[in-house]
DNA sequence: GACATTAACAGACATACGTCTGTATTGTCG
DNA sequence: CGACAATACAGACGTATGTCTGTTAATGTC
């Protein structure tokens, strides 16, 4: 085999991947015969074998067995960007069931799983001066617990707010960024910390998340 | 059928739209034995009836005998994610070049043609005031002009800086956000708009924008 | 009570799709 | 040349999955 056909071959073998890697994103994976068609072989093995290489160059992961089994790997790609729930309002322990029914979806790149990540439009003026404005969203990793002097979303009297931990003498202390604003020290058992912010967005114009019907 | 079994029925069928969606956005749209499975129904044909109810609603689309074949309809999700550069330096008029050479890719959610956007790392606290803090991203829609009080980034003495624009007498003011820094009123041919500023992000942690492979 | 409607079930059938086995061709290397 | 690997092809096979037909039970209507 020369070098040119070889490097022809590693070329057809992109263009494959960027097109499953489009029709995943675009709404489902292909089949192994509509790769076949698609690049014009005339066998089904041959589109197999392509995908299965970039299996094995861990491009592609796959669900054996499986109808339309090829997926994009979780971790080791970071690259396509999940939707994850934008909600509007977050209430009493209903975080769950309040996934189900968001406002929107927004990308994010994360590594971490889709279903331990929602986004949440932020009220208040209480943490101005941490550069995070009423109307930005956050994004927010779920997590029970948070370090000491990390961005939370916590749930307080049924109402979910967004400020700074503090951990002191073992007690919850949330801590607004607005000299306006007091911190809030609830009592243990009337605050639960719902996770961590990991990202604020601000949406100046002409890119919102989008609305679900 | 009483009017509760009825009501029942219809949280049902809105409980199996959610999950579809949602399986849908994570990957691959779910086969009618995987919606039986996941509901608990003893006949697929059950599961099956209410794809169909969902798709007489117009909630769901389908490709009629394809594996896999529902589809959000189009327009529920109205633009989709398109990843745009990451620039981390932008230098005189080499915004083209520079966007072959990215320092990663961004997600965004927009309108716009994919090659009308790029993102830019804030550099100094000159914006801090409008909660615009170094490290931030800023999502830039490339634009040769822009309108007074938009933020905009502008190329002057060979360097990319953010700034919010004001016209004042047919002449260019860049306007910092911060009572330390003074108003840049640069020669008009001393100074360049690259772009407008839509979206702001800053990624606190465990969620970075990453390389393409 | 006769009848229609609806949700759910049961089971068979057809096909879309993944998978396996084997062959032909071409190029590389010793 | 002969062994070997890589690519592509051909065709069959099995199963995952969509689809069809008919039944049962519950409820509501006249």
């Amino acid at each position: 085999m020369t070098a040119a056909s070889r490097y022809r071959s590693q070329e057809r073998k992109r263009r494959i991947f960027l097109f499953v890697r489009d029709r995943i994103l675009s709404g489902a994976p292909p089949t192994t015969r509509e790769v076949q068609a698609h690049f014009g072989f005339r066998a089904v093995q041959s589109a197999r074998d392509y995908l299965e290489a970039l299996v094995r160059d861990g491009l592609l992961d796959k669900e054996p067995g499986k109808a339309r089994g090829y997926r994009l790997p979780a971790g080791s790609t970071p690259y396509p960007a999940v939707l994850v729930p934008l909600l509007g309002r977050v209430q009493a322990g209903a975080l769950t069931t309040a996934s189900e029914d968001p406002d929107g979806y927004v990308p994010v790149q994360s590594a971490k799983p889709r279903d331990e990540l929602f986004a949440l439009r932020v009220r208040g003026e209480s943490m101005r001066d941490a550069a995070i404005l009423p109307g930005d969203v956050v994004i927010v990793h779920r997590q029970e617990s948070a370090a000491s002097g990390e961005i939370v979303v916590a749930l307080v009297e049924d109402e979910a707010t967004v400020k700074r931990l503090k951990l002191r003498a073992g007690r919850i202390e949330l801590h607004p960024a607005n000299p306006a604003f007091d911190p809030i020290v609830p009592d243990a058992d009337r605050v639960r910390i719902l996770g961590k912010v990991i990202e604020v967005r601000r949406y100046l114009e002409g890119s919102a998340p989008v609305l679900e019907p």
